[in-house]
RNA sequence: GCGGGCAUGGCGGAAUUGGCAGACGCGCAAGAUUUAGGAUCUUGUGCCGCAAGGUGUGCAGGUUCAAAUCCUGUUGCCCGCACCA
């Protein structure tokens, strides 16, 4: 037999699947169907690197053996397309985005092809594709009917000197990322999304559903779910103040008030102001902070804040008057954008107190409230607290809860960290907004037989001097009529978020070339839900939630028949360079897979990334150690010429087999991909010493094949097998032939192992102590001492523990 | 800051979930083979020790007959934070 040449044997396989589209997932309702989802690519312009391969190529060896156990599977793959790095590039380049976007494409679409993967391609979509975004923007105008999209003014970040509009991404500490210059905040009136309305569900929901616990948790965290009460607070402006908090119980300890330099009093109360123009510089001050950077230097930094002099609000339970204070670690976004300090137990409000010479009122007893804020109350006792005294913090906030609805100042109320969903990107790269701004009907959404609102060809892509898309330059697209008058009207120029594309891409994969629907009535009931989604922690509380809130709102206006998308979720780790630091560019320790195919082969490519480490962790790539692997797949080929004839398992090999089918089977269904690959590697170490018969070996390269398919395909033709071996069905295994007859059992004594005993499997603990006791080693620990317990774990161990 | 996670030989990692720590692989060492090899095969390889033995899972305690695994405290590192995808 010739060497083991992966240049020759890949290409050849890839062809093969393709030409005969060994992987095409049919609609088949006499199987069981099983869909597996990876996230589908953004096809960047620096090509596949070798993170990408690692979740393809798990879930890929998944679905080749759930194919070989005869589940109908559909597995498909596509292009997340829209978005700002593509644009960045065309603008830095002078390449058309539509040109970088076919271009990187391209190359994605051979360098995972060249891995070998079992996606049917017959399903590829691409987001960016006009055909596929109608149905993208068919959804934003359902949103919109259900009053879940609506305009709002909120502030984005400004490059003052490029006069654009820039991600947070490219803000890199407080400096525009491509010039260096000042970044702002400007405001802008942005579509948003309603995903707060399904806040409650979108956590409820996480009950039923397969995630791994820390995605959910994650998930439950981001939407931030608390329980407490709004409050009223009157003030001599004759304005409410309303605050949200967790902790109505303290509200005889609030002494003062603060609100977010943001909040639209402010303007109000202009004519009451004394200090207006120090209030207006701690404004611009806080505007030039990102939220992020406002609570990151809250706790670590001194605290800052204006008093706002004229004001004054009064605490509906005391009936004292209280200062007011703006002050940057009060955010906008959260709650009502307002708080009731209690510095007694808060710390934020503790330093804060300090810092302003403001009173502290104890008002849960345990700590000492000189020193520190007392947090650590849910124990404690209420005191200071007039009806309140006495009773304990839980009883606090039901009574005090009950007392303000009485009084018309609180209710009880669920509040969430989250926000809702901006949805306006100031770009040409994206969907465009199918909605039309007429004078006298307001926003009105484009008809949906004018679906497909198609992104106009422009080559003047770059975003303009106002900040607003490049689209608003092109005056012959922009001025139409409304759809509902027939008046002069124009366009909406912001285009969607890449987010858009991708919360919905896993309908479309189900019917990727209907052009009624987004995908038939039948292949949807057939297909979905997902069964299984594999994607990266990364995208656990922006992807995975707005996918979800999309799917939810399908599914509430009867598009789709499941109320949850994806059935189970696993999340992969990071490939990390040899350096131990996330792979990039600029620390040029990014590894190409096509680098590491042309030196070992494809195979090699996906069985080192099998067994380079837990899935779920982050791994450091070794070059070196890729070797390894290749060195496997060569023994296995060399073993190929040295079989024994018969087709069988020899009695000696059979627990070994049956034990090893096992180990595979029950590994890859859990990702362990790199324990099923060490349990095979042993196998063959096995063979090694002892030799294969033909029977063995074939079960070994079925058991291998969905690691490593080329070379398995290639070996299974050259012994003479009949048709491919991913046709085959999965190797049986019988579980009475996975026992051994005889069991090594390790003796302790007082826990430390002092000497081993061999017994039939099963022996009763009798058997196993008169054993322990004659072994040698272990009788000369007992010597002298008195044994006070014997501990017997059947098939496992015997402790003596002893004393003396 | 908030949220999530990680820590085991020279390296990547394994440990049936409280039961022999270091499976499997890389590397390294010795030997065999080869015209040669950075190829292949065999053997060895946590650390200290000639050995008996001792010791060992970031650090400090605790629970237990028994702890990488459970509890308390602590240190370090990584990821996300809503306009990157």
């Amino acid at each position: 037999m010739t060497k083991y040449d992966p240049r020759q044997i890949e290409p050849k396989w890839q062809r093969h699947w393709l030409q005969n589209k060994t992987f095409a997932a049919k609609l088949d309702k006499e199987k069981p169907k099983f869909y597996a989802l990876v996230e589908f690519p953004y096809p960047s312009a620096q090509g596949l690197h070798v993170g990408h391969p690692r979740p393809y190529t798990a879930i890929d060896v998944l679905v080749r053996k759930r194919r070989m156990q005869g589940q109908n599977v559909l597995f498909p793959m596509g292009w997340d397309a829209f978005g700002l790095p593509t644009e960045n590039f065309a603008i830095k380049n002078h390449i058309h985005p539509a040109i970088v976007t076919k271009n990187n494409i391209d190359r994605f679409r051979a360098q995972i092809q060249a891995l070998g993967m079992s996606f049917d391609w017959d399903r590829e979509v691409n987001t960016t594709d006009p055909a596929y975004y109608k149905w993208t923007q068919w959804i934003f105008l359902q949103l919109y009917k259900q009053g879940l999209a609506y305009k709002k003014e909120m502030s984005v970040n400004w490059c003052t000197s490029c006069k654009v509009v820039l991600a947070n991404e490219e803000v890199v500490n407080g400096a525009c990322e491509r010039c260096g210059g000042e970044v702002t905040r400007k405001v802008k009136s942005q579509w948003m999304l309603k995903i707060t309305e399904y806040a409650g569900r979108l956590i409820d929901d996480l009950e039923g559903l397969d995630y791994i616990e820390r995605v959910s948790t994650s998930q439950k965290n981001w939407i931030g779910r608390s329980h407490g009460a709004d409050i009223t607070f009157g003030t001599s402006a004759g304005d409410d103040l309303v605050v949200f908090t967790t902790r109505p119980d303290t509200v005889f300890g609030a002494t003062y008030m603060v609100m977010s330099p943001e909040h639209p009093y402010l303007q109000k109360w202009a004519p009451l102001l004394q200090n207006g123009d120090e209030i207006a510089a701690y404004q611009a001050e806080a505007a030039r902070k990102s939220d992020f950077e406002r609570t990151e230097l809250a706790a670590d930094k001194e605290k800052t804040g204006v008093r706002l002099a004229g004001v004054h609000a009064i605490n509906p339970a005391t009936g004292k008057d209280m200062p007011v204070y703006i002050s940057d670690y009060v955010l906008a976004s959260y709650g009502t954008g307002a708080i009731m300090a209690v510095p007694g137990h808060d710390e934020r409000d503790w330093a804060f107190a300090k810092k302003f010479g403001l009173p502290i009122v104890e008002v849960v007893a345990g700590g000492d409230i000189e020193k520190a804020a007392y947090t650590d109350i849910e124990q404690g006792t209420m005191v200071n607290s007039d009806f309140l005294d006495g009773l304990s913090v839980a009883e606090a906030k039901k009574t005090v809860t009950d007392w303000l609805m009485r009084k018309e100042k609180g209710a009880a109320r669920v509040n969430y960290k989250l926000r809702d969903w901006v949805f306006s990107r100031q770009r040409y790269w994206g969907e465009p907004i199918p909605m039309v701004w007429c004078d006298t009907c307001g926003w009105v959404p484009l008809p949906e037989d004018q679906l497909p609102l198609e992104l106009p060809y422009i080559e003047d892509f770059e975003p303009t001097e106002e900040g607003d898309s490049p689209l608003a330059r092109h005056e012959e697209w922009v001025r139409t009529t409304c759809p509902k008058c027939g008046a002069a009207a124009r366009r909406e120029t912001d285009t969607m978020p890449q987010w858009a594309g991708s919360s919905w891409y896993f309908l479309r994969y189900c019917d990727p070339h209907n052009s009624q629907a987004i995908a038939s009535d039948e292949a949807l009931a057939y297909w979905m839900p997902v069964d299984w989604y594999n994607g990266g922690m990364e995208h656990t509380t922006l992807h995975l939630l707005y996918s979800r809130f999309w799917h939810k709102f399908l599914f509430d206006i009867g598009v789709v028949k499941d109320s949850e998308p994806y059935m189970k979720r696993t999340s992969h780790g990071m490939i990390l360079g040899e350096d131990g630091q996330k792979m990039s560019k600029s620390r040029g320790n990014v590894v190409n897979p096509d680098d590491v195919i042309a030196e070992y082969g494809a195979d090699t490519m996906r069985v080192y990334e099998m067994f380079i480490g837990d899935f779920e962790k982050t791994a450091p790539w070794n070059t070196a150690s890729t070797k390894g692997s290749r060195r496997f797949l060569d023994r296995v080929w060399a073993l190929a010429e040295h079989l024994l004839p018969q087709e069988g398992y020899r009695p000696e090999m059979e627990s070994v087999m049956h034990r090893t089918i096992h180990k595979v089977g029950h590994d890859v269904e859990n990702l362990k991909h790199n324990t099923a690959i060490a349990a095979m590697m042993s196998l063959l170490n096995e063979f090694a010493a002892k030799g294969a018969t033909r029977g063995e070996y074939k079960t070994l390269l079925q058991l291998l094949n969905p690691f490593a398919p080329h070379i398995t395909e290639e070996l299974w033709q050259a012994i003479g097998c009949e048709g491919e071996i991913a046709h085959q069905a999965w190797p049986a295994y019988d579980e009475a032939k996975t026992q051994e007859d005889t069991v090594e059992l390790v003796v302790q004594v007082n826990g430390k192992p002092r000497g081993h005993i061999t017994l039939p499997a099963g022996a009763p603990k009798e058997e196993a102590l008169a054993a322990a006791r004659a072994d040698e080693g272990v009788a000369k620990q007992l010597l002298g001492k008195q044994v006070v317990k014997e501990i017997f774990v059947p098939d496992k161990l015997v402790n003596f523990a002893v004393k003396g």
